[in-house]
DNA sequence: TTTCTTATGTTAGAAAACCTGACACGTATG
DNA sequence: CATACGTGTCAGGTTTTCTAACATAAGAAA
């Protein structure tokens, strides 16, 4: 993961801040999470601490139930989105191993 | 201000949080306020939120301190500082007049 | 050396924020 | 109509933060 990335999951935030920034009420946020839409780390003393990431994510399902969809069918768009990551991952990592083979090949007889 | 600018400029962390990405202690960090070093926003309780540009400041702040400034000798560092952004944004600002006059003469006789 | 100053530790008591669990309720849907 | 869904609200308990004060080790100054 980039440094950019490592810094938008630092789970840094209480909820009193993520409240403010997504005009949430902290019963939606913790129902979201009841839900499984989010999973916020906890702090030393059992309290949640949000990312970044975690905002953009609520603000996403905000948007979502505003359109209409049920958190259903957000999990649903949530599991797809996972999926398409995983598989954009996997042909990226092939992608590399046979361009791998191929300089190898360079490597052994092209010169 | 840019975006990002504004973002990083935004009061959402705890004390806490703060506390543990800067490994000081909240002594520390509201000593170094008292001595106007940073100066946090208040929430609506009146608790503290701090920017991720004040982070940055108290990691700053140490590093002085580790290298044996005194409080005092890093609130003129940071007035130099100040002073140094300010001449900068005048010239910046004067030099974008001088361009606009000059435009202003090829408008009127340079076609 | 003795006496200040500086930066930090520690403690106490109060206020603010957060936690979980439960019950209530309006709206949409089967 | 009956149910499920998303949200509001409340109570009681725990955690975090607040201010103010006193304590102290180490360095600076007298």
């Amino acid at each position: 993961m980039s440094e950019r990335e490592l810094r938008r999951n630092l789970a840094i935030l209480p909820i009193g801040t993520v409240r403010e920034l997504t005009l949430l009420t902290d019963r939606q946020i913790r129902y979201y999470e009841q839900n499984e839409l989010i999973a916020p780390n906890r702090g030393k003393g059992g309290q949640r601490r949000y990312s970044l990431n975690d905002v953009d994510r609520l603000l996403e399902i905000k948007d979502f139930l505003d359109a209409g969809d049920s958190i259903k069918d957000i999990q649903e768009i949530f599991a797809k989105q996972r999926r398409k990551a995983i598989e954009k991952q996997d042909s990226e990592s092939a992608l590399r191993r046979s361009l791998q083979k191929e300089f190898a090949q360079i490597g052994r007889f092209g010169r």
